[in-house]
DNA sequence: CTTCTAATCAATTAATCGCTTGAATAGTTT
DNA sequence: AAACTATTCAAGCGATTAATTGATTAGAAG
């Protein structure tokens, strides 16, 4: 094989991975998978798409090597392949973020009219957090924070805040965190406590930037 | 606008990126451009493509935000957007590395049969290089090296390796670098190198992660 | 001004992709 | 065993992609 021929091929494996990511409905899928592993009958139930349609998307990470499954019973869970898969998601968001304009305009219209605060670091939430000195509160959905969350992290989603205000530790700054870097429903928690007169900031990022750092983590996730 | 619809198009955006990597002739064009800017013609005879065909890849390219133009003369160069799009090559290659079983057997079977030895880190070869305890050599073709290299590095291509052994100084140890992580230019060098009793290693990755992560550099680039 | 050159544009064609639909497979429950 | 369920498979159809070809545009050189 001529070095010609193998940096080909070479390239157009890369490619499958590039491919894999070169459609909405799956890089959705790929961040809901961040959170913890899911059935595709539920991954099509967040997604918004059928069952049929939502096998075939992962059957496209799956060969891309984005995903890998077991099998328990009647049900196929997908999970993914390991915490590079979140850097790469990450990486092509930043990339987009900076450089694609209609990303930035979305951006700016949407999340940051609702917040426009710098992030808070992980180090610093995590010294936060061991001095007692913060509240953490996880907006997302109670099985994607079963599967695993920040420690000490309060459940509350995004629905019922208002209703459950004084679960979160009275005077304290609180910091919100969600699904990843372009969550809508941090980005709301954090305008509606301020609404309420509560001092909110987000985390940088979300809970699978989180772990992917090898910070620690509670839940069943390991 | 509904949040979920927000989600929808914010991720078909991330998307126009995804599809950008799609492709493996248009994976190569971002590999030479890592390299530094470049214009179309050259692009296409170094990518072995028709000019018609590597203007309309660079053309996807520039719509995801990956490349930006200027234009003298007749000409249009070429470059990346930013450093930002190094890290996501790398992200992308490193997880079809990991998890692609095809580009495993490929790197097994044409690149690690030549050098399987571990490669040397960046910050190791900075502080060898000031202490002048090693010869850096760089096998890209010459256009590429004066765009930008490792400072002090010496530039010979392959293909003159075995006439010019002895610009490279005596009794060092020699790390050669090239395009990427998986460029067969500087496995090719090691593996010859070796060959001639010369003790040889690789730099890790290649000049574009020497340059992403903000080393020095020598040549026109900046 | 004419000729040449680099890049882009536009059209064509075959291949691939995304979604839907319904059948098939494999496991569980009654 | 029959009925139910979760997932995959297969086929169809419209949309999109990649490469080629030739025309067009814009700049340089003679």
């Amino acid at each position: 094989m001529s070095s010609t021929n193998f940096k080909h091929d070479l390239f157009n494996q890369f490619a499958r991975v590039g491919k894999a990511l070169g459609n909405g409905n799956r890089l959705e899928l790929l961040e809901y998978l961040a959170q913890g592993e899911r059935s595709v009958d539920e991954l099509g139930k967040v997604a918004g798409l059928t069952t049929a349609n939502t096998s075939q998307h992962l059957q496209q990470l799956r060969q891309a090597g984005l995903v890998t499954t077991r099998k328990h019973g009647l049900k196929v869970y997908y999970r993914l392949s390991g915490n590079d898969v979140i850097a790469l998601l990450d990486a092509l968001r930043a990339v987009a973020q900076r450089h694609v304009a209609d990303v930035e305009r979305l951006v700016n219209t949407y999340l940051t009219v609702k917040d426009s605060l710098e992030p808070v670091p992980r180090a610093e939430l995590l010294a936060r957090v061991r001095e007692g000195l913060v509240t953490v509160l996880d907006v997302r959905p109670p099985e994607e924070y079963a599967a695993g969350h920040v420690p000490g992290a309060v459940n509350i989603p995004l629905a019922e805040l208002e209703q459950r205000l004084e679960e979160l530790g009275q005077g304290q700054e609180i910091v919100a965190y969600c699904r990843g870097p372009h969550c809508v429903l941090a980005y709301e928690a954090v305008a509606r406590l301020r609404a309420q007169g509560r001092e909110a900031r987000r985390l940088e990022d979300g809970y699978p930037e989180w772990l992917a750092e090898g910070l620690p983590v509670e839940g069943s996730r390991e």
